[in-house]
DNA sequence: TTAGGGTTAG
């Protein structure tokens, strides 16, 4: 026991004992007053009166762990002593109230405050925006606009995220615009927020006219956007303002690192990932749980399973998260097995798996589709109370249907008394995959009567649904639907759902069709469909037709190569198999630097390889980014004294991807 | 006067 848990021992027991009486001195406890006076933070064994000392013990107290009964006692002590009308008192109550969710007292507390100061509105409005009680704190942001005090930067940054997490696109407008009458539009904490809230409704334009719009930000301001970037998958760009802050003299810090390593989502950044990686550990950088975190999962998406181990392997006290990131690694990587020896591991050592965890390894359980270890993780999920999480429900349907008991999900499904979008997809598609496409239809009208908008997922289940089933008509139907009931833009998968429906249908000419009227280029997906449909079918004209456009708009023809050299060999036209064989390897003569090793298409995986192993198409890809040679100079110079255990390939051992996504890189290279 | 606060992970 602290001295402080003493004190509110012997402050319990007083305020027990007496009812209506001002509190004077507590008599504290013969155990703590064994502890010599000197220690105390005030010295409330003496007689001095109460309230010249709550104001010691609050600023004392806030550093503490705020329990609810301590809390409440706190507010007892503040109202005897007739401190309510201080707003000072108010906020710091409420804001313990709002740390032990318990929001009607502390709404209480607000409401009979008489005099409200910004620090005691913003508490309230912070109180109900992390709670998500989004529409109560925007409604007393509302009520403060018209009051006697004025909004401050807090106020702005805290209402800018509410509305960002709510989704309110028209009230974050409205806010920045009030942001901007206030004249806090060049302060930093509101732009900060207003680049963040931006971002996180997906309005990556206005995030960058706010941010560049500041004359010079500071770290915050650019840890903002190169987070904005990050969430975008823009690496190049955070990497272009990771210079630039450098340049200005701004020294990064864990949350940077994080940004940029967040954006790197293509395999072939993998040495500019590793260079940030060696970065981190130049400069001391302590592997916390975010950064520790987001590098496992940079080498996991990299499917560099050892370097990801060897980073996990690094860390002091890898939490939940960074538990998660690996196993969730193993099982995208294809190992599911191995997740699933890493999550019992995890469980064994004392962990806690939280809804996140146990939604992936029920993927995970879903893909090896055995329905034992799933049911398993069923068990730990009821035993550990996540049973109601609409997230471990979602995988758990998913898991029972992959596992072959439909039945076992759907009653998962019906168990629940809250569902949302997300659940309703899951349950749809599930129904579609198991060819019951009227239940699936079905149950899309429960989730309209129900009050639901569907989403394109939604609409991407159903089309499916209708392929499984063969069921061109309503195909037709939902796919008009998407677009005229609700407002859906039809994006690839529709596309490819009703091109495989149409084509699977005989209906080649009718897909065609819908594919020239695409706005955009049709990519190869889309066309790929279309061309097997034409192969299966024998309508080798169509292919042909479809074949000549392709040729005809420069499309890369390696992305069809195996389609066409399908339909052509259906059609028996060797030489035109032939001839794909010949533009496929001059094609990639062209690029500079490469050696082709390989005479046979089948030489592409060796190739790429071949030049990763020589840093060729690396150093290209990094070079294409301006101001970046010192990051490799960097990694270069220290790559002798790095330690084991963080010596994450950055030589070029190990576990490169194995060529799947060369294909991509290649294609990069080319076109820029 | 005091106080709180803008940017990160699976």
């Amino acid at each position: 026991m602290s001295y402080l848990d003493y004190f509110f021992v012997d402050l319990y027991f007083v305020n027990v004992q007496t009812t209506s009486e001002k509190l004077t001195v507590p008599w504290c406890s013969q155990e703590a007053q064994e502890v010599p006076t000197e220690q105390f933070p005030c010295r409330w064994n003496t007689s001095y009166q109460m309230h010249i000392q709550v104001k010691a013990l609050l600023s004392e107290l806030s550093k503490l762990n705020q329990t609810l009964s301590r809390t409440k006692i706190l507010h007892g002590l503040v109202i005897q002593n007739n401190l309510s009308r201080d707003p000072f008192y108010a906020t710091k109550i409420v804001r313990f109230y709002a740390i032990n969710n318990d929001l009607v007292s502390a709404r209480n507390l607000f409401d009979k405050s008489p005099q409200r100061s910004t620090y005691l509105w913003n508490s309230i409005i912070r109180a109900y925006a992390q709670a998500h009680k989004f529409s109560d704190a925007f409604l007393l942001f509302q009520r403060m606009l018209i009051s006697e005090t004025e909004p401050d930067n807090f106020t702005f940054a805290c209402v800018l995220r509410a509305c960002s997490e709510w989704r309110n696109v028209e009230g974050l407008r409205a806010v920045h615009g009030k942001v901007v009458v206030s004249g806090l539009g060049m302060e930093f904490i509101c732009d900060s927020a207003l680049v963040s809230a931006y971002s996180k409704i997906g309005n990556v334009d206005a995030a960058s006219r706010v941010f560049y719009g500041i004359h010079e930000p500071d770290l915050v301001l650019c840890n903002s956007m190169i987070s904005v970037y990050g969430c975008h998958g823009d690496c190049t760009k955070g990497l272009q303002l990771f210079s630039m802050m450098l340049e200005m003299g701004v020294s990064p810090d864990g949350y940077t690192v994080v940004g940029l390593i967040t954006g790197l989502t293509d395999p072939s950044f993998i040495k500019v990932g590793e260079a940030i990686h060696g970065f981190c550990f130049k400069h001391s950088f302590v592997l916390n749980d975010h950064v520790g975190s987001v590098l496992v999962s940079m080498y996991s998406r990299f499917k560099c399973m050892d370097s990801a181990c060897r980073v996990f392997n690094s860390l002091v006290r890898p939490d939940v998260v960074i538990w998660s990131s690996l196993i969730t690694g193993f099982s995208q990587a294809g190992n599911y097995l191995k997740a699933l020896n890493f999550f019992s591991q995890f469980i064994i050592n004392g962990g806690k798996a939280d809804p996140v965890l146990i939604a992936s390894v029920l993927a995970a359980s879903a893909q090896l589709a055995v329905v034992g270890p799933g049911s398993e993780i069923h068990g730990y999920a009821v035993r550990n109370g996540y049973y109601m999480e609409i997230m471990v429900s979602t995988a758990l349907i998913d898991m029972y249907a992959k596992c072959g008991f439909l039945e076992l999900g759907i009653l998962v499904f019906k168990t629940k008394t809250n569902t949302n979008i997300v659940m309703y997809n899951s349950m749809i598609s599930c129904l579609g995959l198991y060819g019951r496409a009227s239940d699936a239809f079905q149950l899309f009208n429960d989730m309209i009567g129900g009050g639901f908008s569907p989403d394109e997922t939604t609409f991407c289940s159903l089309l499916c649904a209708c392929c499984h089933a063969g069921l061109v008509n309503d195909g037709r139907e939902y796919f008009k639907m998407m677009k005229n009931e609700f407002g859906i833009r039809a994006k690839t998968e529709h596309y490819v759902y009703m091109v495989k429906l149409l084509g699977m249908a005989g209906e080649l000419e009718e897909a065609y069709q819908l594919i020239k009227s695409i706005e955009e280029p049709a990519n190869s997906s889309i066309w790929g469909a279309l061309l097997s449909c034409c192969d299966a079918h024998k309508n080798y004209e169509l292919g042909e037709v479809i074949a000549q456009h392709l040729f005809k708009n420069k499309a890369e023809i390696s992305k069809y190569s195996v389609m066409l050299s399908n339909l052509y060999a259906g059609d028996e036209r060797w030489d035109a198999v032939n001839q794909l064989r010949v533009d496929k390897g001059r094609d990639i003569r062209k690029i500079p630097g490469i050696t082709w090793i390989g005479e046979k298409a089948e030489g592409f995986p060796n190739c790429c390889q071949h030049s990763l192993q020589h840093n060729l198409l690396s150093c290209q890809l990094i070079t294409a980014i301006s101001s970046m040679s010192w990051l490799i100079n960097d990694t270069r110079r220290m790559s002798g004294s790095m330690p084991e255990q963080l010596d994450c390939g950055a030589q070029g051992k190990g576990d490169r991807p194995e060529g799947s996504r060369c294909n991509e890189t290649l294609e990069y290279i080319c076109h820029n």
